[in-house]
DNA sequence: AAAAATATTTAGGTAAGTCTAAAAATAAGT
DNA sequence: ACTTATTTTTAGACTTACCTAAATATTTTT
């Protein structure tokens, strides 16, 4: 049985949803993450049901299969380590790499992905600290936190993010703010909850509160 | 205006049998090529005159325009080097890569493919041998011939091939002929074309007429 | 030059993936 | 509980890219 693009990209939708949701993915929700019409989304899932990809019952929401979270999970393995490819071999900024992934990550072939795995070294995260699953599916949990649940006084290295917008991305890279990044929260001013931290170099930031709930940190 | 992947096939295909031809490429060559059938073809034609990629007259046969021969070449080029890609980087054989890089070839982005030429250190062939064109769409040319022209005692090297199935290249690489490897000729018998050749360890074999016409080599 | 063979196009149909508008089901508000 | 609002599905239509079968052009043969 064959899986188009349109559909590897729907079990991906689908898999996030269900991931952040922590529930069955419904038609509106899909449709946003999709950018389409719910009427295009029914339609879809009518067909992955079909091919025993998702459970679905009418008006109640979808959940991926066995086999379904199982492409869906090699998917973004390939999504992430294309982005690692681009980011470490191409040298391209952690911004502009997700449309190119996007479309990478349908490229199938043989040992492609294992190879490609082995040439960059097995990484465990993607250039925005994204866990990459391994060849079995199994991933790699960080013990990370949003900068914003840090107090006064505690230091962090800059794991990840949760907005991947590249404004958000582009505004990381001016701070300093990236991946590695050594910070200690000096002050939280509890008017707006922004904070004062201070970097590596000795500077000092003001970040604001949209800014640390989207920042991830490991406290160290 | 957006080419989808199909079009672009056609447009390889239509510059691929140009080039060998010599002449405006046929529905029938075009069918042949793509494997699908005349109608098809027909089908798309009209589309890609539509968009003045290619002239296209009734019964008369297609010839690419100047956008359409750029589209081409630019393709082209980004197969051959994901190919080298594929050799050089992950390691795969020159007879595994033809399907994947008929994929990695329609991904789209800014500089990709300047990135990855960069990346590549600029190769100038592919690991067929065959040139790839640059980022302006010239083409580096190569004095070489089929071994089949080389007269008893001359030596060559390989240089390239002409057929690019993957029997005749993992037959070749069985024999030890790859890209590079320098060999001399030291006799043709008449009966059926046959060659015997010397090869760099000292080796010698014998080579139907069949491969010295499909291997390319640079005389030295 | 007419007949036969070959090449190409047209006609009509299918499947995937999308759309808008309308209908139906579910959820929410009073 | 009943009306309203929201969500989801259905209906009908469109495009791309393919197919087969039939019709038409062109080329080759006699």
């Amino acid at each position: 049985m064959t899986i188009t693009h349109a559909e590897e990209n729907y079990l991906k939708a689908i898999f996030t949803i269900a991931e952040k949701e922590a529930g069955p993915a419904l038609t509106n929700a899909i449709a946003a993450q999709m950018q389409t019409s719910a009427a295009s989304v029914t339609d879809m899932l009518k067909r992955l049901s079909d091919k025993q990809l998702i459970t679905y019952e009418k008006y109640r929401g979808v959940q991926l299969t066995e086999e379904g979270g199982r492409l869906a999970t090699a998917l973004i393995r390939k999504h992430r380590l294309w982005e690692v490819f681009l980011v470490d071999k191409l040298g391209f900024a952690w911004d502009e790499v997700h449309e190119l992934a996007e479309q990478l990550e349908h490229v199938q072939g043989n040992d492609l992905v294992s190879r490609l795995d082995s040439f960059l070294g097995y990484p465990k995260f993607d250039p925005h600290g994204d866990p990459i699953p391994d060849a079995e599916g199994r991933w790699t949990f960080r013990k990370q936190a949003p900068l914003a649940t840090l107090k006064a006084g505690e230091r962090g290295i800059v794991t990840g993010v949760d907005d991947h917008s590249t404004t958000f991305l582009q505004y990381l890279d001016q701070l300093g703010l990236i991946l590695g990044a050594e910070l200690e929260l000096l002050e939280r001013f509890p008017y707006d909850q922004s904070v004062r931290v201070r970097i590596r170099d000795g500077r000092e930031l003001i970040l604001s509160d949209k800014v640390t709930q989207n920042l991830f940190v490991k406290i160290s």
